[in-house]
DNA sequence: GAGTTCTTTGTGGAATTCCACAAGAGAAAG
DNA sequence: CTTTCTCTTGTGGAATTCCACAAAGAACTC
């Protein structure tokens, strides 16, 4: 079993729970640190120290302490610049977040190794999860497998979504294409902004492109 | 001090340390309900055995347990409800929610008694909390009083909450017109959804409308 | 390589939204 | 009662977006 676990968590009330119950699965003591800055640090010290760790649980979102600045203030950026330092490090994400496109998106492009959504039953699955990811399996708790296998998930590329932002943050047809000509990115005429935006209008069911970025919006596609 | 407390708290890993944390303050047993439904059916039982509760403490959003079906999905709804069977109860909100809006909304419309922001000292801000609100104050804690005092919080009333929800659902300026004159809401005519949209886009200082729905989305005005 | 399909871009026109000027209605102030 | 102010609605025209048809080019098949 897993002897040296990190946890990142802001909420001081969830803190409790997660440790006794890691505790008492483990038989060893799981660290936890309330801030994304510090858990990487404490990260790094480990490997330095050659006492590196073998599991990292966070959260996703971060509450943090707007008195100090924060370097990384999500998990996600957590996650990445871990892996980074140590890629072996098995990783489970410990989250209240169930949309179903940022669950599979942890899963595509930051390698993580366990999700488990924070809810009823949210302290079993996270021991589910760390035995299995100890076998060295992935694991994803039933509501958000449930999330994952509905109806094909909508992945948005790199181009779309930088489309969709370059929209919900005020942009005219004309200025994303002036844009996208000077960053280089293609296509890039006015007609194909017009026609790309009108395939998401179609795929997402929406009837204006107003509904279109609402759409996106509450799916977490373009946070 | 309170004798009587009930908490509606769906994650588990929540629930645990905020009853010890409770325990200790108030030297009573709190009791935990994991969905809306359950507490309110407590809290009705409770009025009827002559053994009320004399303090509500609810989260504001329930990951609930999508096999059963469920009368009351949000913790706004409780409220709401718990207020119409037992109108002197004490209520505190204990949520990670830190819109401005939302806090707001909370105080202006539902009559709750403390806010509490889920956060690195949440349990410490809600055992202050629970004190303060026992003396007949009101309590907000530090990162929500933050957002409540921050450059005046944006309220909409309840006409821009409509327009903008059929703006956000795919409605075009003269469906709206329509469905106002259907409803029998004034102003209806398409000149004026037409004014009203754009005070809206100067208020929130947006370039397009659709950034005007991107930014009501984001601070939750619409929700 | 010829044929097929898909993407990109163009053009013109319709639909929708945006904007400036203004008349009427109603509330508030003197 | 008159004046003033604000809100609602109207009108016309500009800007923007939406849509249908189509040509050029890239990618893929046989």
């Amino acid at each position: 079993m897993f002897k040296r676990i990190i946890i990142a968590e802001d909420i001081d009330s969830e803190n409790l729970g997660i440790v006794s119950s890691i505790n008492v699965l483990t038989q060893t003591e799981a660290e936890t640190n309330q801030s994304c800055d510090k858990t990487l640090s404490r990260i790094k010290e480990a490997i330095i120290k050659e006492k590196p760790y073998d599991l990292l649980i966070s959260d996703l979102s971060f509450n943090l302490d707007t008195r100090i600045s924060h370097n990384i203030t999500t998990g996600k950026e957590l996650i990445h610049q871990v892996k980074n330092v140590q890629p072996d490090i098995k990783v489970i994400v410990f989250s209240g977040e169930d949309k179903p496109a940022i669950i599979k998106s942890l899963f595509d492009n930051y390698n993580i190794d366990g999700y488990v959504c924070k809810g009823l039953y949210g302290l079993s699955e996270l021991k589910k999860a760390i035995s299995q990811v100890h076998f060295g399996n992935t694991y994803t708790c039933p509501v958000s497998k449930h999330a994952l296998h509905q109806s094909n998930v909508t992945q948005l590329d790199s181009y779309e979504v930088q489309l969709l932002k370059l929209l919900a943050n005020g942009y005219k047809q004309d200025e994303i294409s002036l844009h996208f000509i000077e960053k280089g990115i293609e296509p890039n005429s006015k007609r194909s902004i017009e026609d790309k935006i009108r395939k998401l209008r179609q795929e997402f069911d929406a009837k204006t492109t107003i509904q279109l970025i609402h759409l996106v919006d509450g799916m977490g596609l373009i946070s």
